[in-house]
DNA sequence: TTGTATGCGTTATCAT
DNA sequence: ATGATAACGCATACAA
């Protein structure tokens, strides 16, 4: 019992074994050591039950095998599954990770990156919508969702094909007039690009279409208010519709069940997403499906790997439709 | 341009402002320096853009501002939503939170123990499942929802009045034959009051009630055999129904539905955690909810506050009623 | 009040 | 191949 905590250091396992503090570190960083010794200072190690003291590693060797995750929360389900997904794929490294929930605040987020810096945190892999975000060059950092610029990768999926593979699916499903709803930050990102590529489906299908663009901080009524008078004669003027998340199909569909509405029947609707509730069970409606966890893999690949011949400013990653019951298929029938 | 990296250390800071590197740190650390040196030392602290190197600190003062949370996943509502919580609670009190899903990985659990142990970090918060965990005496550990032994204090809501409040609701809304559906881990953690909380209320109340117990690795088909065999003439033989979780209480209610029940006219059904999806709107379904951000708080208290007097064993937080439309009531009438 | 010097536990650079 | 020793950046006990 040498002091009061488990305080064993490598000098205490020096001691024990007999040898070098020297000799001691490469053993335990796995670099060539006699086998005699080699032996006895894992032997010592084990009877102190030495561990590694990683802070005065990280000072010596400036690494710090630690990257920061900075995301509005943990709450919604695409952050939530983001953060489960790039957790694991960092402490499958082993990497820690230290999260830091922004809650939309553009000043936590400045913040957090300084603290970032501060800790000296061998990475930064953020979702963020400061827009004018200081990051300096010297750290690496992984965006996802937004182009922050050069020296920045950003990761996404490909929300600009899934927006057109949103209408051609309905397009296909037989709707002849869709609605698009959108609600989200104004602020340049990936995800806005859904807005394109579902007109440049409809363009392609000839497809009529009408748009209802809100911002964050407008009220959801809007959208209450702008699908009542689409009503004429207990019948909605749109055949589809097409949200750009899920989040919002999931408030559209109880407005439309209001409106007495039978869904798929009536009108058929298609989110953005893919999110599941409760484990991975069923959709929360048909949805065009970000690849999550493949955007998580992506983007510590992207910090993390050191060969990489050169660093790209975006990745987008392919998404997929499914069906969640909000449109006619052989699906599950699941119309909530 | 001194090295590479941004290394700028008190060294730099002292030598700018032309005093000892010891009055540079005591201005860092707010103790009582000479107005005109100080005023000196955070000009040059500014003008070189210093930061303190987070490492060497922890490394000197044996404290790291470091949390470890230790949860199965952030995917599942109820631990997306403790995550969150927890991880505001201590960056308000600037502390880092190292994440680390478990994935219900009894082994995974252990792992990142030893490695927050290694990493000296200043605490853990777990919410674990494996029954026997080795936790080293000298680092603070508050345990989620289940007590595991001297010297950990346990923070969970009150489960076991949470069932009884469950068996009085449905007791008040007139219903008479009950069935409780629980499907868990059958480790002895505090949700799992909820039955005896449930069965009390009950014969408080008089009520019959009946109970389909799972474990968590049995199917869930079992439940909609269990709630076929009690259909007669197309009417189920319950008029309420608890379920230990709104996850289950989600699945239940499609089953409900695909056998022509409405909900809550033929049934009525309780959930508990009080889960929303997509932000902070409307409940799952009626529900039991849990006071997570209080859960939250507590754990961080209860680990970071210096006087307390003696850390209790169990902490129990009050839960209450909040009606999700899937019992009778004034409420919004989603159901579903 | 301020400066100086030592050590926290490691890794890396020397000699041996 | 191994042992001694000097940093890494900071806090602090002690001297001034």
């Amino acid at each position: 019992m040498k002091k009061e905590t488990s305080g064993v250091t490598m000098k205490d396992v020096a001691k024990e074994a007999g040898v070098a503090l020297g000799t001691v570190s490469r053993v335990v960083n796995g670099l060539p050591v006699g086998d005699s010794y080699k032996i006895r200072v894992e032997d010592a190690i084990r009877k102190l039950d030495y561990q590694v003291n990683s802070y005065a590693q990280s000072l010596r060797t400036n690494k710090t095998n630690t990257v920061v995750l900075l995301i509005p929360n943990t709450k919604e389900p695409y952050y939530a599954s983001l953060t489960y997904h790039i957790n694991l794929a960092l402490l499958k490294r082993n990497y820690r990770m230290l999260l830091c929930s922004t809650d939309y605040d553009s000043a936590m987020e400045q913040e957090y990156i300084s603290m970032a810096q501060q800790n000296k945190v061998d990475g930064i892999i953020g979702l963020t919508y400061n827009p004018d975000l200081s990051v300096r060059e010297n750290i690496p950092f992984i965006s996802i969702d937004r182009c922050m610029g050069p020296g920045i990768p950003c990761v996404s999926s490909d929300n600009f094909a899934g927006g057109q593979l949103a209408a051609e699916k309905l397009a296909d499903l037989g709707c002849r007039n869709i609605a698009f709803l959108r609600k989200g930050s104004s602020i340049d990102n990936e995800p806005n690009k859904r807005k394109a590529g579902f007109e440049n489906g409809c363009l392609a299908r000839g497809l009529h279409y009408e748009m209802k663009i809100m911002n964050d901080d407008e009220p959801y009524e809007e959208f209450e208010k702008f699908l009542e008078e689409h009503m004429i004669d207990g019948r909605l003027a749109f055949d589809g519709i097409f949200c750009v998340t899920d989040g919002l199909a999931y408030f559209i569909l109880k407005i439309l069940h209001r409106l007495g509405l039978q869904i798929p029947k009536d009108v058929q609707l298609i989110g953005f997403d893919g999110i599941r509730f409760f484990g991975d069970k069923e959709y929360v409606c048909s949805t065009i499906v970000q690849p999550v966890e493949e955007i998580a893999r992506m983007c510590v690949s992207l910090l993390l790997e050191e060969n990489m011949p050169e660093k790209p400013s975006l990745v987008c990653l392919p998404v997929s439709y499914a069906c969640g019951g909000t449109t006619a298929e052989q699906g599950n029938g699941n119309s909530l």
